[in-house]
DNA sequence: GTTAACTGTGTCCGGTGGACACAATAATGT
DNA sequence: ACATTATTGTGTCCACCGGACACAGTTAAC
């Protein structure tokens, strides 16, 4: 797994050319991800899509979970190169940088759990979260906890407001908040606070910001109490 | 399926009685979850621990979506009830209740994930989240972002430790961080930054804490300036 | 006692990931 | 030039999955 995802392809020696690379099948891959959910990726549906059958897929892959491990470290791809700033406004644009990355493949968000083997885009993109906070006087450990909050809230709100497109059960936008605000009227007693709190809503859907700014400010006192 | 969450079982006026309840079923699936893992939870296999087939269980269950949501919202249960606190002190054991659970059931770290009916023990949990911020002088928004901030943290922690039995694939703690410091110290010079980090990293493994104290910082300054 | 509602069963289907034997291909050693 | 050998691609087969559907068995209501 590890050779397959930081390996160098070799192309071989002997024997027949390979009809398609690791990469040209990842990509395939992607692209049916993100058209057709991450549900419709089977290996065969990946082989109609390239000029060879389903069991060649194996001659170049173990089996599907390294497939997923491959096409979603590709997916990530790397964080865009951004001019040095300050800590703050650094993390706050990786934070947004990685949202939109969420947002562009949101099967993402079900293939990137767990423990699991990391790749090199995935690693680049902790190189540069990390690298904003180098100067800020946080320890090691602090500097990877800290970009853990970060993509960890980022995660979560894409998670939120993402589609999902055919994979998981997806409800619409409307279909959610409809039957969560009725819910809530209809037991109005049983979740009392819940309740005043949606009356007392202005449905911004901002909870993308308002939890990055909480973060950063957090950071932010701790970084300045070690000054 | 919002019936299935929320309406109360009725026993049939005719007919046989039902040799399975739906909650019967859930708590089989739950078992079956928690020792061999969500991939192990088919229809076949819950039937398996039941005294009846498997076609049976769509009698009580519409397919195995719902399956699945039933049995999250059970596995998910309620919060403990703790004495009335400061909002933060209610909040941090808020965290660590949600924590225990989602270490109970590693597995609800997969269920519980994008936009899907919501049950009652699910908004029983947020319900208690709003109930310690409904003084704090945040809006009804700021107080559902907070607890969306604070949950998607402790998701993000869960997963990072749990062990995700049998589901996905589980590297071991030691494997995982083994490839990876073998992959920082041979690539050095690629991630210059990670590689510092971990140079001077302690492997603490405190991350929860450390999270949770940024984000509740944060939300204090936010109620602070508000006062 | 008949009817109607309801539960449980057996069979069948398309689709999935994957094992495995075998044929086709192309560079290497002689 | 030719045999060897490493490698790729193919076809067949299997267990398992979720689920549709027709049918039989059971029980309360009329």
């Amino acid at each position: 797994m590890t050779e397959l995802l930081w390996g160098t392809p070799q192309p071989p020696s002997r024997g027949p050319k390979p009809a398609v690379t690791l990469a040209g099948i990842a990509e395939a891959a992607i692209r049916i991800a993100d058209t057709e959910g991450l549900d419709a990726v089977s290996m065969q549906r990946v082989a109609d899509d390239l000029p060879v059958t389903k069991m060649a897929l194996y001659r170049h892959v173990p089996g599907k979970t390294e497939l997923v491990a491959v096409m979603s470290d590709l997916a990530m791809g790397t964080p865009p190169e951004r001019p040095e700033q300050p800590w703050r406004e650094a993390l706050r644009t990786w934070s947004m940088d990685l949202y939109e990355g969420f947002n562009r493949h949101p099967w993402l968000l079900l293939t990137t759990v767990g423990r699991r083997p990391v790749g090199p885009n995935e690693l680049t993109w902790m190189e540069h979260g990390v690298r904003a906070l180098t100067d800020s006087g946080l320890s090691g450990s602090e500097q990877f906890d800290a970009i853990l909050v970060l993509s960890g809230h980022v995660r979560t709100l894409a998670l939120q407001t993402a589609s999902l497109p055919g994979g998981r059960a997806g409800l619409t936008e409307e279909a959610f908040l409809g039957t969560f605000a009725t819910i809530l009227t209809t037991q109005a007693e049983r979740f009392p606070s819940l309740a005043a709190a949606l009356r007392s809503s202005n449905q911004n859907n901002e909870g993308l910001e308002f939890g990055l700014e909480r973060i950063l400010d957090g950071l932010a006192v701790l970084i300045e109490s070690r000054k």
